[in-house]
DNA sequence: GACAAGTAGTTGTATATACAACTATACTGT
DNA sequence: ACAGTATAGTTGTATATACAACTACTTGTC
């Protein structure tokens, strides 16, 4: 008695999960897009950037780790450096023991933008995550998000 | 004595929660859209349409529940239908009850194509969810992103 | 029943990204 | 040392999406 006529089960589990995973993704990396470019000016994309930057030991990283951490193609991270760096947020600097490779490397203007725009970010998980899971709960998906991310 | 210069904290626990989901969405999203693209010709946002269209009660579904179930504007949920629309996988209804709004209903070789794509879906869900997660795992993962998918 | 306000969808335009082809450099094996 | 292969990044080109302005219709209010 089922009200899909079909064959293949779209209500299945995993799909249904998959899905979810999609949705919720997709809104929350919407509503803070806008939150971050409407209070900040700061594309989603720039404010990843940043933020790969600042996490990395040395606060520059190189073209395909940018484009690895972010999960863009090369050719998409060429262009978003060159419009991260036309704005003076990054710059790019020689490597000097691999001549084909380009180190990005955050500015002092690029730290300062990053700094307001986690402020921003602090507040938006205070208010979209922080009140609907407690802290145990996001370590839980802390956890099984780091599962599903391991590549094999 | 910390790496991070910032007096930002970079590495607060939801910031990383969230980078995270951001990742494991992205990683996930690309690895499937291009198996559906290369093994069915089928783009995910495609898939992703004729998946809702499936699981409405009808079959059918009007343009700005489309666009609200997969997270797109209402100009880029025109465009995409249209695209649908011209490769035959769903077709435009008018609304007897109101003339402002379209019904969008899979067609039979929308539901045809569905059905083989599900299928490569499911293949890539066991290979890419079940290895990774239990099915427990999974109804607990389920139930986070419910919550921190529910508006307010 | 007319006018104001709201809602559904489309279209013009700008932009961001992907893919594939390309250049330049580095590595590897003989 | 050289040839062949692999790697880092950029560029040409196509496409998908967003935003804002627009049209058409509906709903609520007087």
């Amino acid at each position: 008695m089922s009200l899909q006529p079909s064959p293949c089960p779209s209500g299945d589990e995993k799909v249904q999960l998959f899905g979810l995973l999609l949705e919720t993704n997709a809104r929350l990396s919407r509503s803070l897009g806008l939150e971050l470019e409407s209070t900040c000016d700061l594309p989603l994309a720039w404010f990843d950037v940043l933020l790969q930057l600042r996490k990395s030991p040395e606060g520059r990283l190189k073209m395909n780790q940018i484009a690895d951490a972010i999960v863009h193609s090369t050719g998409g991270t060429t262009r978003l450096i060159d419009r991260l760096e036309v704005a003076g947020l990054v710059e790019r600097q020689n490597c000097p023991s691999d001549r084909r490779a380009i180190h990005v490397a955050i500015t002092d203007v690029g730290n300062e933008k990053l700094d307001t725009a986690l402020n921003v970010h602090l507040g938006y998980l205070e208010e979209n995550l922080a009140t609907r899971l407690t802290k145990v709960e996001r370590g839980q998906l802390a956890d099984l998000l780091t599962k599903l991310n391991e590549t094999r």
